[in-house]
DNA sequence: CGAAGCGCTGAAAACGTTTGCAGATGGAGC
DNA sequence: GCTCCATCTGCAAACGTTTTCAGCGCTTCG
């Protein structure tokens, strides 16, 4: 009984071979399923590699072949709730589909650079790379596409490469229209980042909440706008920061859920409540916005890692059979759509002040 | 200017030699930093393969060493928030030691099986194994024993192998404890797994439960334990269960806060309020628990994962130099302790009933 | 009956490293 | 001057696959 599922040696392909009494050629076709092995020959060959419990070589295959049968993932703070999500939706497709899954964190424009160089291109460990929203630069696109390197993006679109997005800037827009339209006039925004940021997303966001005040003739003004880091804690700090203002926002537009968790709790641990003193609309549709009751938009999480997963699969498989129209990159724009909640209700017409 | 940062096409060992005007083999060496090299020579080389953009193919490398400077880590739901996090900080002292990180999820037994058998012990691809809440089975011990394989663990102990811990049974009962302290006496557990389940820490943090329980002199009602499935809508739907009981409980135990969330927030839709209807103590100190002021158990997640982490480093740096002591299992117990919010309140004295 | 074609198989050359072994060089000690 | 040793270097054999090319035996067709 434990023969069946004994695991003994690693056994190569030579012994497979031998066992078999075919060449090694033979065994290799006959263990890919390719034409031109005689049906007899492929059957004593499987058994035989069942009885010795042979398994390829994957770094000797790569070697020959040049394929790793791996994609890499290029993600900035793993440790985040949409980061987690996407590459969770991307992992089942690509092990699915035989391909390995690398991790790559990628907290510091120095450390994109190290990897989009280093490590992707010249590093032979993955046929292809999914990067989730990572802004590139013209050196590096231009890298990448000397490399021939298969890229998928999610989040921002570059565009020799496949990617799957939404529109940040019209879906920021809808959220600080929502405010809008409930009669709020000083509307906070969270999670503006300032400077060079290697990301593009919070720009887009920007611009959209820019975009909405403007057509209510309003001017977005700087000290309504915090950077938040995108964590709780972020997000906490800068609402205390807004609530500390000589006329604090009776809105807030957070550029992620989790940071418009930590200003919900800010709000409160201040002595107000949300919506009745201040509303709040998140972004994202974080699974805990449905706990929070938060008012947020809906962005396909999951299925923006899916499809980008898919897309890399096919764009290999296009590339491995030589087939040129495969290798054209598609651009998907997904949809998203405001979830309106209860952290969201009426200006009161009661403005508050401090000092 | 393009020059100092063009890629330019990969280049081999052997070019690198031709240039520095020396043998592959001292081109290997000097790059490695190993001994016998003379430093004018090993300045050239440098030299050489800094122009040529030069960087060692991993696969030719793995295949000549048999080591694969890789380490896989197999997480069950990859999208919970202890798993992404554990993940993390494993990833950032992975990288940093250079090793790189393979992603393998483990959803079912099967997968298990098929991810320690097949892909960890007979595939090449990585120099050790991280496993996250996995419960081996004896064959699975001893496969991977034979295999010499180099695992590490976190939540389950598996003697032969490195591990970091929290007695969840121990830290369970003080979850309860502290609602039986408060007088509560009819208290549910969520997260409550019936049957063969490959994962070790539910049960483990079951036992707690019925261990504090009978220190109060009462047995545990299967009535009152419902599984969860360890997510938000789990955690809901139990609690949606509980509610409906003839008899509901006064507090509740959620073996983990993702679940503790859910039941909180159906007791809210149910038009409870927690905690003065019912008490909720949670499980993980999960980065939201402090924005809902649950009242939970803390545990180290991020320190977990960079223990183990380490660990597998200096495993593997053992397993190189041959160092036997290096290789023998250490176990790290790390503490847990109860944080009290206010999720929890004590008994009123007024039993909930239904119908 | 010979040539051509087809289906199958095997020999051997890659793929790009690492490493055991031996050789070359030069200095120290006798 | 000779031996010995230490230091450095190169040759060539691995590592375990894939893939090209040629060859073999049969059938088929002219």
């Amino acid at each position: 009984m434990s023969s069946t599922r004994s695991i003994g040696q690693a056994s190569t392909i030579e012994e497979v071979a031998q066992l078999a009494k075919v060449s090694v050629a033979t065994v290799s076709r006959a263990l890919r399923n390719l034409p031109n092995v005689a049906e007899g020959t492929r059957k004593r060959v499987l058994i035989a590699a069942e009885q010795l419990n042979y398994r390829p070589d994957p770094n000797a295959s790569r070697l020959a072949t040049g394929r790793t049968q791996a994609i890499g993932m290029a993600v900035p703070m793993l440790g985040r709730w949409y980061f987690s999500a996407v590459v969770g939706a991307a992992h089942a497709v690509l092990i699915d589909a035989g391909y390995d899954l690398l991790l790559f964190g990628v907290a510091t424009p120095e450390d994109r650079g190290r990897f989009i160089t280093e490590w992707a291109v010249l590093g032979k460990r993955v046929d292809g790379v999914i990067l989730v929203d990572l802004k590139l630069d013209p050196n590096e696109l231009e890298d990448l596409a000397l490399a021939e390197a298969r890229v998928g993006t999610i989040g921002n679109m570059h565009s020799p490469f496949s990617s799957v997005t939404v529109d940040n800037r019209a879906a920021a827009a809808v959220a600080v229209r929502h405010l809008l339209n409930l009669g709020h006039r000083e509307i906070a925004l969270i999670g503006h980042q300032q400077g060079d940021w290697p990301f593009q997303v919070p720009n887009d966001r920007h611009d959209g909440y820019v975009d909405a005040l403007r057509e209510f003739g309003i001017t977005a003004r700087p000290e309504l706008q915090r950077a938040g880091g995108f964590e709780i804690e972020g997000g906490y700090d800068a609402m205390t920061d807004l609530l500390a203002l000589p006329n604090p926002p009776t809105a807030v537009f957070s550029m992620s859920d989790e940071m418009a968790f930590g200003a919900i709790k800010a709000i409160r641990d201040h002595g107000l409540r949300v919506p009745e003193d201040i509303s709040v609309v998140g972004f994202d549709d974080h699974e805990m916005a449905k706990v929070m009751d938060l008012t947020t938009i809906r962005q396909p999480v999951q299925e923006s890692g899916e499809l980008i997963a898919r897309q890399m699969v096919t764009t290999l498989k296009a590339a491995a059979t030589g087939d040129a129209v495969g290798l054209a990159p598609v651009h998907r724009q997904l949809r998203t759509h405001l979830v309106v909640r209860r952290t969201t209700a009426p200006f009161s017409g009661a403005r508050l002040r401090n000092g």
